[in-house]
DNA sequence: TTGAAAATAAGAATAATTCTTATTGACAAA
DNA sequence: TTTGTCAATAAGAATTATTCTTATTTTCAA
């Protein structure tokens, strides 16, 4: 019975799920978005997978939103825009860090460097439209 | 009595405690510090207090590691470096984020820009020293 | 003093995340 | 092919982080 087999794997739909949408989900957005084509899915399998894929560096952790951690399939480095009003996250593709922070930073601090997050917080152009409407 | 007053007003220990410390310390961290001295207080009043403190502008979250928060109370815009090893969060005071990539920010997302998160994330040169003395 | 409203805080409740244990898959040996 | 063993996977339980509710204290005007 292949049902048997699409019974598992939901690791597989997980990552495949984040490589594939230009969201930047939370574990409960992915579980929502898996739900109803794996109904017996469970929402620690998420959690436990999405932490899985980070350590293994196949997604990213973009921080957290209210509390909330954000994930992403793109692991290229770029830059975030996070609005505060809808809560969502996109991506800046066309700024780059300037590789001169980089050595600034491992001069000052005479450590290691993984990794570097930009993130501009703010609102979209959507939201703050939503907002003068209300007023 | 005065013990009495002493009770009341955690709410400025917790503040004082952030201005004044070098750390970036977690919710968890400022009640166990202030404990001692409050033996009465509550964790949740930690929380709440942060939490106030936050949207007041009079500290500010300097992000999550390993899903924990953690706060500043130097308001001022600074570069951040989170250690992996040791989970320290240490200030990069002399470096600053070059005002050009806010502008091309606002550009790009025709939103507004309320604050801009650089974060450098590795192991400070101690960890750095530790594993390798493990090895 | 006393009464009402605001400020403050403890503990309860909820939400996010991780741990434990049971089930399934893979695959070698009979 | 079956069966046994070990690794992979996942559900639900448990734990941890955070927020909500309600009780206590303070303030201050009458």
């Amino acid at each position: 019975m292949d049902t048997t087999t699409k019974q598992f794997r939901k690791r597989n739909a997980i990552l495949a799920y984040l490589r594939q949408t230009k969201d930047h989900p939370s574990a409960e957005m992915v579980f929502n978005h898996l739900k109803p084509e794996y109904p017996d899915l469970s929402l620690g399998t998420v959690y436990r997978n999405l932490s899985m894929f980070k350590n293994k560096g196949e997604i990213v952790s973009v921080g957290t939103v209210n509390g909330v951690e954000r994930f992403d399939g793109n692991t290229s480095p770029h830059v975030h825009f996070v609005c505060t009003g809808c809560e969502a996250i996109a991506d800046l593709p066309q700024i780059a860090v300037p590789e001169a922070l980089n050595q600034q930073v491992t001069q000052q601090t005479g450590g290691v460097i993984d990794a570097c997050q930009l993130t501009f917080v703010g609102k979209c152009s959507e939201c703050v439209n939503k907002k003068s409407q209300t007023a």
